[in-house]
DNA sequence: ACAGAAAGCTAACATGCGTTAATAGACGGT
DNA sequence: ACCGTCTATTAACGCATGTTAGCTTTCTGT
């Protein structure tokens, strides 16, 4: 682990009902959500471009995001490709619980705070509690159901309105983990990583984020996303 | 249902040891192979084209693909996205259990057979058989699995090489469940699927069969493909 | 055998996108 | 303030792909 490790007691764990706000929120109890919480062993800080986790190893723990935002990539030949994104909030490698070993790499995308858990614990709840048992097995369905869209936007959208429909996804996920956003919409992305994102070339990602300030859909400069109008960015990205 | 649908009892079950054979075999002992096959209430048949499940409906029952290959379909204005298929042995819309409505369609792509399990049965799987509650999960972890690398697929190739990686892919699939072909894989596709699997116009899906046929890779006619060098394809494909 | 329908094929033109190269701007470290 | 590096931008050219249109082949039902 390259990052700064905190370890803590659950009695002073500070996030309770708050980072795990969105994806599980929906399908527990407060008392459930607060029982995941007090699951995490550890805290983790990572820099920009860290792998948090590589292909093919062996994992004992997962890992939620707290802060931050972690890309899924996949490294072939000397291309990175990236498959997902990841919010505050995610749990980014439940299926590393189920399969062990990852098809991809978890890198972290700018600054990352992340919580650990290890897979014993886990397996503790898998037993106990059925009913979080099932909401994290929904929330990996949720993973499958996201991948799916992004198939659709590789299919349908050309660059612009895909790049749009990036941050058309990001602000809707955002808002269901409460960070909502009113005018600008922060990330540390640059155009490569925009490009790998969205099956493109950098250099045609920066034509594409040229369109959308000519058509005044957007400006984005350094991974910062401002507009006043959404709804025009969104139904621009058939979102 | 607008299949024939023949109810049997769980003896006279011809298909033990078979159907299930890929995708949840290398996780369970044949006891609970045989349990899981058991759970089948019916086994229902269905057209070319036939819609076994709509986006948005909500569903009470799970479904196996026996026979024959299923799409997972979004449609948007009057075009149609293809954003997964399926082979025999595959628990189609597990996922269903758990969301309760799906984000997509579930189509046959020529004739089926599919098998199907109430989710008050999974239910009570759930609960008493973590063994088997666990494999579920797996498969469909592995689901989202296959969507990053149609993710990758999608970012990284032309149009001929998606469509030879495509058949790469159910060559492997059909290999694991027992289903292996030598020289030719038969599919129902049309070119217009291919087209909608790719990404691609069905003009341009033409040129591409086209392409592969001229450089000796494979000839594929009316969804059937022939070729005499599985490896040089999948080399091809970047497989 | 025939007709209609569905699927496959080909051509011509316009646009999207990849590639290479070269420049300008922004940032971090000293 | 300076420098080097990373990021963003622009231009020019060629290939990949979309679109429209028309034609041919194969299937299906009678």
């Amino acid at each position: 682990m390259n990052g700064t490790t905190e370890l803590l007691g659950t009695a002073s764990f500070p996030l309770t009902g708050n980072f795990l706000a969105g994806r599980l929120r929906h399908n527990l109890s407060l008392d459930d959500l607060q029982y995941i919480e007090g699951l995490v062993e550890s805290v983790d800080e990572h820099e920009d471009g860290a792998r948090l986790l590589s292909r093919g190893i062996k994992t004992d723990r997962s890992t939620i995001l707290i802060e931050g935002y972690i890309f899924r990539t996949i490294e072939s030949g000397n291309k990175r490709f990236i498959t997902g994104v990841h919010v505050p909030g995610d749990f980014v490698d439940l299926h590393g619980f189920a399969l062990k070993r990852l098809d991809h790499n978890i890198d972290a995308a700018g600054k990352v705070k992340v919580g650990s858990v290890s897979h014993e614990t886990l397996r503790t709840v898998m037993r106990d509690r059925p009913g979080v048992a099932r909401a994290m097995w929904f929330a990996t369905l949720l993973d499958a159901a996201i991948h799916r869209k992004w198939i659709q936007t590789l299919e349908q959208l050309d660059a612009p309105r895909r790049i749009a429909h990036l941050y058309a996804e990001l602000h809707t996920r955002l808002e269901l983990v409460g960070r909502g956003v009113t005018r600008a919409l922060r990330t540390p992305f640059t155009q490569f990583d925009m490009a790998d994102m969205c099956g493109v070339s950098a250099i045609h990602a920066n034509r594409a984020v040229g369109k959308l300030r000519e058509l005044g859909i957007a400006e984005i400069r350094r991974g910062d996303l401002y507009t006043n109008d959404w709804a025009a960015l969104k139904r621009y990205a058939q979102f």
